[in-house]
DNA sequence: CAAAACTGAAAGTATTACTATTATATTTGC
DNA sequence: GCAAATATAATAGTAATACTTTCAGTTTTG
């Protein structure tokens, strides 16, 4: 589904010295890096690959980024505010608590296969990088400080929708925030295992995370 | 609960080039890097630091571990041999398969908080490191070769002992391997949550991950 | 008791993750 | 249209990381 041609995402601009939307080289940063990370890894990825790549220097990627931690970083935040965006737009329309909840995880748990909302954003690329990436984003030392500055406020945001659409289809349920982070994490890790680790999961071509969640919101919700 | 005071837990040769148990080298790099990788976090633990803090050269430690992340799969290794040690352990008196997979479900969301069953590993503290640290392990672009080379079988093991438990107390369920797999990582997350992103858990000092996935599991079995 | 195995000390290498400086190219504001 | 400001490129440099190698001394063991 087409949402807009050119849908913009603001992003926290303390993830970046300048904003990578501002010019031709800030959004090459931006398309390549997504390119790059998945091909080759996070920890494989460096500035000055990404600069050769691309024909710069390693020194000019920095006045965009500190360093890479900070544009994985904005990479996912700005995956997560598309995926707000979506959950938002995709779901208004529905009065109905129940079939708005399902909607919202399936929008949260399929797989990313289209790349269509803008010119140097690859999303299904992206959501790779997410499956394989975002855990680490906040497993580090420096969580704590980096909550504080608000980095991750984008993921919560999401979260907590799902919280109230939760709440909205069974109040009485005392565990709604745990089951909205364990359903959004947990879809990245099952599509995860699906590929990687198949003997620990259901989920394959024909059984996807979005069934196994929803089945499972059933369950919790009779 | 004391177990035995001795326990040995095997891990896959692959992981070591010397086995740490038999030497006091070797046990002293198991016990001080779990304390060390807790402390300043995996990213900026190295063999240089350990070999500072233990006395002993850097060049040693490379004679028990090709490299950190073999160590820290070790590590893994030997924690998820225990937890599977306790699992079938604590629960091969419990005839009532509901009654066994709510008390497995306990054994493997609950926090450690002793360190009981060996001399040299802290427990309690091995369980932090598997919060923080244990998902990288295999969000790499060596997952499938080091799946390969078995080195997370204790790992699937450990998920497929509660699968049985899942399917005994409900055959019909379909979705059993990913119900396992989200327990196990889900309560590791929600552990994360509780004590950094309070805001998109339940979880707290009063409700643990344990009541979510318990709770979780009753509504299952319904 | 000699051989084998283990450990420690030191030095060396390639790469990473930056920073700093200077030169050049491009944009913009008047 | 031109000066000033800004952006980018090129180069060099630094400290740390993640090892590897060599050699010497010490301990274990058959």
């Amino acid at each position: 589904m087409e949402l807009l041609s050119q849908i913009v995402i603001s992003v926290n601009p303390k993830l970046y010295v300048k904003n990578p939307e501002t010019s031709e080289l800030g959004r090459k940063i931006i398309q390549q890096s997504i390119l790059l990370i998945d091909e080759i890894g996070f920890e494989a990825f460096t500035f000055k690959k990404l600069g050769e790549r691309i024909g710069s220097n390693e020194s000019s990627l920095y006045r965009y980024f500190e360093n890479k931690h900070k544009l994985l970083l904005y990479l996912t935040s700005w995956y997560w505010g598309w995926m707000e965006y979506r959950m938002v737009f995709e779901t208004n329309n529905i009065s109905d608590p129940k079939q708005q909840l399902l909607k919202a995880i399936e929008i949260l748990t399929e797989k990313i296969k289209d790349d269509t909302s803008t010119q140097h954003i690859n999303e299904a690329v992206l959501n790779n990088i997410i499956i394989f990436e975002f855990t680490k984003t906040f497993l580090t030392k420096e969580v704590d400080q980096e909550n504080r500055e608000g980095f991750f406020i984008i993921y919560k945001k999401v979260i907590n929708r799902l919280v109230l659409m939760i709440q909205a289809a069974k109040p009485e349920y005392p565990f709604a925030k745990s089951l909205a982070s364990s359903i959004v994490e947990g879809s990245l890790h099952q599509h995860f295992l699906k590929d990687h680790l198949k003997t620990i999961t259901d989920c394959n071509d024909t059984q996807s995370p979005t069934h196994f969640y929803q089945h499972l919101i059933e369950q919790i919700l009779k």
